[in-house]
DNA sequence: GCGCATTACTAATACGCATTAGTGATCCGG
DNA sequence: CCGGATCACTAATGCGTATTAGTAATGCGC
């Protein structure tokens, strides 16, 4: 049989040459005469019924600074089973050329929320994929490195990430999701924001107020929507088909004759949704300009949502801020939750109502 | 006696509920019908003499396919081998609510490089607030996750950052730092780009020219006074300390009757510094608008750098751009260098000249 | 057809730390 | 003064991956 010899180690290569190896934790219980895992425990935020002495608690602190330990990471890590780690995949790149297309303003909640919780960030790119991971059907695996990972616009395609929720990989959408069954999403409320701008527009006494919207059937589009008559219907308005005004090509439809028509008929207030284009906004703005309506005395105008840049220079308008930020927060606090396998937290984010100066009181009408 | 049942295990907390973990190396094996040495083997670079079929090859590549493996990037780092991560460390947060100080523009390029190299970014949180990501003496410790890290603004307590290097961990600072033995560091060539500005005010026929900067000792600052003497002495102009004018509070120092002395003495071109604040160069706009100079016609203004953003509607002024993402994306070269062992790439990156609208012809004097 | 190479794997670690079961001591009540 | 409880620690193990020694199977030369 063979000699009971000490094996030739296997599983190791040398430490690479010229690196000072950093100190462990066996070399400081080495000098304070303790074992290693009594310098863990010494380190380790204190858990449950363990207890050091003071003596050799102080022992352990000098032998750790007389040495210079610090703990690898990587070991900690790996030893608690959890990386502290969130991953952030955006399928457009997240730093884009331009910052007016990015998703800075999310990132700030994210990262100040992640902070707060421990967690670093990893930022996946989707969209270059290039270098080490496969760009194939399988380019988000590469995110389960992570605890968990937040996504961000809507982009990131479906089959992929109900795989990762299938396989209970903790995922967070930023945007509403729900017509993925099962995925966790976070976004902001734009119905209670949208009937809130309508119920301010109510309370100056207008009775006839016409919404703007594109031709699209996302989510935050038909949650303005739905807001929009919601508030009608709560203020006694007249709601229906009518009220709306849905356009592919606003700048185009949305006509000065078109306008005339309404302010006829009896309009006195115009809502606009917020879109990536803000085409709705710009079209409304621009045909009540033309028009030389004088706003808001001969009508009140307001944006359920924010400006698009090119018009950030105008007055403000009337309506709510999505707050971004706390957006970003939110999803973090959900992924958080999941990760340590609590419940889903609230997936609604208030929006700030915006008084703006674009709407006042309805003109008295002859 | 106890009967020999297997020991409950020690060393692990049960997993957090409801969690399915991850695949391991060993589930793929035990799919692929397989070990676990021979998943390693199949996904490392190929080591040396280890060969593998290219049926056993498949059928692992098969497996981690279906089950969405990716490596646990501590423990691939606890076993002395790489993770394709590289940590971006700033000491104040990244996302900076403001924009504008944020290190955006460097990111940019950050991002770029590394995805083209196949890696992917850490963010290292909690370096302002003081979460749970600890504040302590070691905060920059937990960068050694990744395979090497970049920091990013001049707050990095050197300490640590040598301790870094000194253990050999790759790590790359965005920024001149070259008081830091050791510390391999990327940044802009200021001297040159200075020079290049005052041989074009020379080269319009300017022969005095004087140069505002502030009072403190940074090396962006020093390195700009020396590309101007040095620009100067290559155009054979005078010199010497008299062409400098340095204040700590340029906005109060630098008086009109100041700049009308000059200007009676036969100076017909002035250059500003870049500073955080801007303040060299909102100074010299100030006070030459304050006098009434009309530029560039009665005198030339360039800047050695980029203005302020509340200066950012004005006359495009002469002078360079920090080509900020060019800068993101050197650091990362280098630190990819340093991370498979190689030299450090080159620190100094051009600034491109910006002609500007703020220097024309030496006016004629009489 | 026997030794020696080569091929294609697997077994057995080691990495550094966290956790928990176990082990002497010491204390305490009755 | 004995059994249990408490205290203060240590031993043993696992986290998931990389590496290398070892091995069975096959090929090859002479």
């Amino acid at each position: 049989m063979e000699e009971p010899r000490k094996r030739s180690r296997p599983g190791r290569a040398p430490a690479p040459a010229g690196r000072t190896s950093r100190p462990r934790q066996a070399e400081v219980a080495r000098l304070a005469g303790v074992s290693q895992a009594t310098v863990s425990l010494v380190l380790g935020a204190r858990k449950q019924g363990v207890t050091i002495s003071e003596e050799t608690r102080q022992k352990v602190l000098d032998a750790v600074r007389d040495l210079g330990y610090v703990p690898d990471p990587a070991a900690s890590r790996l030893a608690a089973a959890r990386n502290n780690l969130l991953g952030v995949f955006s399928f457009t790149s997240t730093f884009p050329t331009d910052v007016q297309h990015s998703y800075y303003p999310f990132l700030v909640g994210v990262e100040q929320e992640a902070a707060a919780r421990g967690y670093d960030l990893v930022l996946f790119t989707g969209s270059s994929t290039g270098g080490a991971g496969a760009a194939g059907p399988n380019a988000l695996n590469r995110v389960r490195l992570a605890d968990g990972c937040l996504f961000l616009g809507r982009h990131a395609p479906a089959g992929e990430l109900l795989r990762l929720v299938a396989d209970g990989f903790p995922v967070v959408h930023l945007g509403r999701r729900d017509e993925l069954e099962g995925l966790a999403w976070v976004g902001a409320d734009y119905i209670s924001a949208s009937q809130e701008v309508v119920a301010h527009l109510a309370a100056l006494g207008h009775r006839r107020i016409v919404l703007v919207r594109e031709d699209d059937e996302a989510p935050a589009s038909t949650d303005r929507e739905h807001g929009f008559l919601k508030g009608l219907e709560e203020a006694g308005l007249p709601g229906g088909p009518a009220t709306v005004f849905r356009s592919a090509d606003p700048e185009r439809d949305l006509t000065a004759e078109r306008l005339r028509g309404w302010l006829d008929e009896g309009v006195t207030a115009f809502v606009a949704e917020e879109t990536d284009t803000g085409d709705a906004w710009r079209a409304l703005h621009g045909a009540a300009h033309f028009v030389g309506i004088d706003c808001p005395r001969d009508a009140s105008l307001a944006l359920l949502g924010s400006p698009p840049p090119d018009l950030a220079d105008g007055p403000v308008p009337t309506g709510f801020d999505v707050p971004r930020p706390q957006l970003g927060a939110a999803a973090v606090r959900m992924l958080a939750a999941l990760v340590a396998g609590e419940e889903a937290t609230e997936p609604l984010v208030a929006c700030a109502f915006r008084p703006g100066s674009t709407a006042g009181p309805a003109p008295v009408h002859p």
